[in-house]
DNA sequence: CGTATCCTTGATTCGCTTCAACATTAGTGG
DNA sequence: CCACTAATGTTGAAGCGAATCAAGGATACG
């Protein structure tokens, strides 16, 4: 029976995140098979990475508590945040590739994960009929997510980016069981700029007009949503720019 | 032994494009199994779908000739190019999270895809070893591609973004046995637009204005890079904007 | 050969960035 | 606990890069 370095049993069968996670969809006897898989548990404290670009690639990390960035960062300093990840979410997809991470992970708080080796999971996928495919899902839709990322920066305007942006963190946050329209953002407003392809004031301005409008209550990091019909109003029929 | 619709044998084994397909880096023995994988070949006339968003999941496409764009489109009408495939590349992966896929596929000229029933890559991936392996990292690979675009949109400059658009189809090409400095593009201004977030007449200043300064010649959508080295320095040296 | 599509270039407009100053919050150590 | 400081967030004014509007030219296609 695996043991944690904090000494505490890690099951997926015994976690509440199931639902969420890379273990979603499997048969009770598939998952005491994945109890197999994860090996330890790994604390990370805010603004400490969980992995660097470059590093070699070796596991792919589940997030049991707290929440993370993805970024890649440019020669010339540039840094373009490419995802913001909540419990339950896979992190480290991009190393398989070239078995080198190619981004830097970084928890936005104190945070944990669970250490899946990469190795052991293609073997168990071997045997476990479920794990292949569920694991196959969880690429494919970060694949989804990140056309979705592109149509944001691609082709909508300051207001609708920050719009899309506010609901998707509203709906991640439903499927944990938090509001949907009361939620705290862990990142700055630097962070979700870079994200979104804007300058941090161009997101602060779009804040206070949305406040202005009544859509949003902000202070700060806390974040209320008063007409998420109106934000997704916005998004939709917002003249096209380009 | 497989027969695909025009009568021609689908082998992978037999195909000259394994070194950046599906097939790569398998053993001969490994590889003799593909060929089951295989089930047909399907020709796409230029400007036509090879599927569409919406369209249920159940095959991923190996592309054999030609080329392809996939794009999402926005219920006001506004598409955004998520990318653009050439020989050897997979199509259809986005299906597998949902079932169904969530953009479209469109043949840039016309093409032949080699069709690989997603049930049956998924039995034989529990049999053949390198095959489940190499599936996964043709994924994260098409991973690490999203997150490079996503630089390009959030960070960088429409000059920039260009001149490393250029940069990686050279790139593309070369791996393929063409010219890394001359090559006809198959897409429009408006789609290399769409792609990078820009509207087609910025596409074309921006190529008159490298060809001001003789980084490349550009003949409609015939191009001829004169000075990548050039191209290469304008993407890192740029001053940075956002 | 005629027509639709695609591309180029110019003038103008607009949205976001840049620069700057200040407010607020959080973290630190006396 | 409070003073101090750094980090973060807000707001204003000005500048700039890309979008928009518009017209003409080149090319491909049926």
């Amino acid at each position: 029976m695996p043991i944690t370095m904090n000494g505490l049993k890690t099951a997926c069968s015994q976690c509440n995140l199931v639902e969420l996670c890379l273990p979603f969809g499997m048969s009770d006897h598939e998952l005491s098979r994945l109890d197999e898989l994860v090996g330890a548990r790994r604390k990370i404290k805010r603004q400490h990475n969980l992995y660097r670009a470059g590093d070699p690639f070796e596991a792919i990390y589940a997030i049991r508590a707290g929440s993370f960035k993805t970024d890649v960062l440019l020669e010339d300093g540039r840094e373009q945040v490419t995802g913001f990840q909540m419990t339950g979410e896979i992190l480290g997809l991009d190393g398989i590739s070239t078995e080198a991470h190619s981004c830097n992970a970084v928890a936005l708080e104190d945070s944990e994960v669970c250490v899946i080796a990469y190795s052991k999971l293609e073997e168990l996928s071997h045997e476990v009929e479920g794990l292949q495919h569920q694991f196959h899902k969880v690429m494919s839709r970060e694949i989804v997510r990140d056309h979705g990322v592109m149509m944001l920066l691609g082709s909508m305007r300051a207001e609708e980016r920050l719009a899309a942006f506010l609901l998707n963190m509203s709906q991640r946050f439903t499927a944990r069981g938090f509001s949907a329209a009361e939620f705290h953002l862990r990142m700055t407003r630097e962070e979700i700029g870079s994200y979104l392809g804007l300058k941090l004031e161009t997101v602060s301005r779009a804040f206070s007009r949305f406040q202005e409008e009544q859509l949003v209550a902000v202070q700060q990091k806390h974040i209320r949503l008063l007409d998420p019909a109106g934000l997704k109003k916005l998004i939709q029929h917002q003249p096209a720019m380009r």
